[in-house]
DNA sequence: GGCTGTACGCCAGTTACTTCA
DNA sequence: CATGAAGTAACTGGCGTACAG
């Protein structure tokens, strides 16, 4: 069972736009397990479909898809950008030189591609693939334009499919191969964020199961203690006065009782009415709810 | 239908480069 | 100015899947 969304202290929606599922973490230290299981086990390695509310730049965000929408309007996106226009973005980030990305089993595959072997020829700013040598590995630096873009993509779509990389590529003046890159390095990037994220909610859970855990062994220190003193049996109030409950093992009392136990009438339909809970480890170090022990009565208040 | 080779996409890990404090 | 840290584009190798022969 969720929680709440009004219970969450700080909560991270995240939207998986491919198949719709959504899943919110509650970073907050009164979770329930199956909040904590799903959010954790929700993850695939495979299909790391994270949104990561982001405190700088949240993509979901309403004023993020403007200030998007003015980019895309800002920019002429069918029009390669210029080395006048890399200048002006990036400083004097290095040209793209794309010799380096002639490796490896990508360039086995896309260096053959007669489309893109068009798109690689069409972009990349017009710098020739052997300016800088055969064995520098310069790196473009997206323009702040092409990032607003792609960001707006993987907001829709963390993946793409060929048509898709395409035609973001020739939007963009990218090779395919570039946008192919910026996906998955932006899924890694999410991932690891989100990792961060469950981490530190690990983190919480496990400091309250210690504090959890610290509170009961001093509870079952003081039974132990009070299970061993003669005078136990003197302090207890007579059971003409106190009497439990055998199936939610709650104490009443008399009307007239002011102690803290609990006073309401207390009765019960049937047999089964009442079952036991089991302790919540994901629950915060506050005491779990649970009706008061005979040793509640007697207990010095600290 | 099972097997094999190929193409392709994705991922984790890494490298190399840029930017900034 | 030099430098280390952080960010990120790009590379590498491995794995899984789809598909044709």
């Amino acid at each position: 069972m969720m929680a709440g969304k009004e219970d969450l202290g700080l909560s991270l929606s995240l939207s998986v736009p491919q198949n719709q599922h959504s899943l919110q973490l509650n970073l907050m230290p009164s979770l329930v397990p199956s909040a904590a299981s799903s959010s954790l086990s929700g993850f695939h390695p495979q299909n790391p479909s994270w949104n990561v509310t982001f405190p700088s730049s949240d993509p979901n965000s309403n004023s993020y898809r403007a200030e998007t929408r003015s980019l895309l309007r800002g920019i002429d996106v069918n029009r390669l950008p210029s080395t006048a226009d890399c200048e002006e973005e990036v400083g004097v980030s290095s040209p793209n030189s794309t010799i380096s990305s002639i490796s490896g089993k990508r360039s086995e595959r896309e260096g053959i591609n007669g489309d893109e072997h068009e798109m690689e020829r069409a972009s990349s700013r017009g710098i020739s693939d052997d300016e800088d040598g055969e064995t520098s590995r310069k790196k473009l630096r997206l323009s702040k334009d092409q990032a607003a873009i792609l960001e707006e993509s993987f907001k829709e779509h963390n993946t793409l499919n060929p048509k898709q990389k395409m035609a973001l590529a020739k939007q963009l003046g990218l090779r395919p191969r570039q946008v192919e890159v910026w996906f998955q390095n932006r899924r890694a990037r999410t991932k690891l964020k989100q990792t961060e994220v469950d981490c530190e909610f690990l983190k919480r859970c496990c400091e309250n199961l210690t504090e959890e855990n610290r509170r009961l062994q001093k509870e079952v220190q003081e039974l132990r203690a009070l299970k061993l003193s003669p005078q136990f049996y003197m302090q207890m109030t007579p059971p003409t006065t106190l009497t439990m409950c055998p199936s939610c093992e709650r104490v009443a009392a008399p009307p007239t009782a002011s102690s803290t136990v609990d006073a309401r009438p207390h009765t019960h339909i049937g047999p089964t009415r009442h079952r036991t809970v089991p302790m919540n480890p994901w629950a915060p170090a506050a005491p779990v709810t649970r009706g008061p022990t005979p040793f509640d009565a007697i207990r010095p208040r600290s």
